[in-house]
DNA sequence: CTACGTCTACCTTCTGGTAGGTAGATCGTC
DNA sequence: GACGATCTACCTACCAGAAGGTAGACGTAG
């Protein structure tokens, strides 16, 4: 059984930091205190907080495009594409494993954000809304999606509802709030014209 | 010429600085230097950072809630009020003078803001979803709008998109992204079935 | 005289970050 | 295989500055 390596561990821990209270919501001493080593080892292995949270947003993208790429090869019906989309959502949210996307809560903190930072959560804005366009685009194609937009707007209006209903279901801490708002997003889409 | 009182030069301040960076993006030497008085000053006005923000919430949503009150007397018709609500917010991202909603920003950091603060932030999302609620209520008995679902439900989805808009613009750095959101937003509904 | 608003001066705790050192694994070289 | 040299991951100890907050003096307006 190999152990996860502390670099790993103190990702994982800034992780799941960063989701409670964004850049400035958390510490060097909190992630030590989460990992059980100290202060100063984190220098060793991330230079400065910048840097940690810069490689921190750079692997949670890659695990998103990661995931949504497997998503586009396994699920060929554009609609139960973004089904399964949302309700990974739902399911971080349900179980507050992970109960709002980093980019998101990082990116109402953009003009405090260290400028390396705010272009990774820029990029994912970006692959997030392709990721959505092209599921949109072919829904529309197969007749199977109404759109009354360009599939672009349609993507970024659907992603904009997404992280908005995320921060409802926080707001009234009501983690079916997400499940309401999103479940009548998709049933929109779907609905015969 | 009457000056403004400091107590309200703290606040107006403090509320500039929340909407760039969250609660935990600002602090008094901030506001001190802003203000031009000392930290100490602060002190005197609001015994301590979470009442300060507490008391700023307060004061934005009686001036949300005079604000909407206002629009419900003046604008008779729903969909017209609906896009004067919209048009508010456009104005402010557009020309940067206040572009995010301080309770959309504070509700991304929901879990690490104190209790008192939340509570505020909470009740500003439920006025804002029942203001949007009767509008739509109206709209659809007047056949203005066509609803696919229950009114509430509706409301929180309207919400929700304004709200993820407003994270997209910023997040994109760009002010038009939130115009694009939020005008197809306001067709759908004004569309004829 | 009093009440208020501001000040200086200070406190404690936390912040991100640095300096320098140590134990142990891995290395090339003889 | 033995040798030192280097590298890795961590440590203790420290720093300067910022955080939120307090105590008490001072001046001024009513």
């Amino acid at each position: 059984m190999t152990s996860i390596s502390t670099h790993d561990l103190i990702l994982s821990s800034a992780r799941t930091l960063i989701v409670s209270g964004g850049y400035n919501g958390f510490s060097y001493a909190d992630i030590a205190t989460v990992v059980g080593i100290r202060k100063a080892s984190i220098h060793h292995h991330f230079p400065t907080k910048a840097e940690l949270v810069r490689s921190l947003v750079a692997g949670y993208r890659k695990e998103a495009e990661a995931g949504l790429g497997a998503l586009e090869g396994a699920v060929a019906d554009p609609a139960d594409r973004l089904r399964a989309y949302v309700g990974y959502w739902q399911r971080c949210i349900a179980d507050a494993s992970a109960p709002f996307c980093i980019c998101a809560l990082l990116a109402s903190e953009m003009p405090a954000l260290p400028e390396e930072v705010g272009a990774e959560v820029r990029a994912h804005f970006r692959t997030l809304a392709a990721w959505l366009r092209t599921a949109l685009e072919q829904g529309a194609g197969q007749g199977r999606f109404r759109l009354e937009r360009d599939a672009a707007s349609e993507a970024e209006g659907f992603m904009a509802t997404i992280h908005g209903a995320m921060l409802s279901a926080r707001a009234y801490g009501d983690a079916a709030c997400f499940d309401t708002i999103t479940d009548s997003l998709l049933d929109r889409l779907t609905a015969r014209p």
